[in-house]
DNA sequence: CTGAGTGCAAAGGCTTTGCAAACCA
DNA sequence: TGGTTTGCAAAGCCTTTGCACTCAG
């Protein structure tokens, strides 16, 4: 069964509105990370109407509640994705596919900067680019 | 003994001029990842009239030579440093303190992606957020 | 001399802000 | 009703582009 908006938005704390459940929605159902002009153009197509100013306010809410991600991937813009397990991405820099890794090994490396350099890590970013299996003809 | 803006340019084949030297030095002088604003006023600081346009255009001439590398901080704007050996940063958000840290153990993760995924990973981002020993008090 | 590099001005893309109207609880 | 959320318009910031002038080789 699906997360639906509403419990999502409650369980936040949040009000429950039309916008916030139309970002829900749209996140769950294209499961990967998605831009600002995406989404807009997204809520377009179901003719749904949101403005580019209550997206971001939308979005800088959910990123607080850590009900979304946020991430870079070298484009100049952000990305962002429903928060879930942690994960990084790989991304083909021929099609612009976009899998997903987990399980990244980070924390050990972590551990090991705290202890050479005293650095407290509360996250981190990794991602890698290269080229999926059927760009490599 | 430093590496001289004129053997870099050389070397990559690129033209000797006052703006590209002017870059090349104080990347070498600041030694830490610099965003555009940053060079322009370090710039301006050296009474060194460098346009942003050319600021830009630099910085993608030498990305292209791999005379720099590009980084994101979650800043929705990218930083630039001179390519040395590869590394990665421990950025902290409380002072904003930017230390690096080499020998990531990322190559093994990368074997493992492409042994379970097929994907070649050409390059990849990691960064770390937190904070450093002196904020932490 | 000639193509490459630069400055200037303008525009473009993503993101933020101010304020009044609409809405949720 | 009262504080929150939204729409609209404008602005802000980083980055790119067009064109004419300048410069390095």
């Amino acid at each position: 069964m699906q997360i639906s908006p509403d419990y999502v938005l409650s369980t936040a704390g949040l009000k429950q509105t039309r916008a916030r459940h139309a970002l829900i929605r749209i996140f769950t159902v294209e499961n990967r990370p998605l831009d600002v002009p995406e989404i807009l153009s997204l809520l377009k197509k179901e003719k749904i109407s949101v403005d580019q100013a209550t997206v971001y306010r939308i979005l800088d809410v959910f990123l607080q509640k850590e009900i979304i991600d946020r991430f870079e991937f070298q484009e100049g813009k952000f990305r962002y994705e429903l928060a879930g397990t942690e994960h990084h991405h790989l991304i083909c820099e021929s099609c612009g596919r976009i899998d997903d890794v987990s399980d990244c090994g980070i924390p050990s490396l972590e551990e090991e900067i705290l202890r050479k350099k005293g650095f407290i890590t509360k996250h981190h970013t990794l991602e890698f680019f290269g080229l999926c299996q059927l760009c490599q003809s």
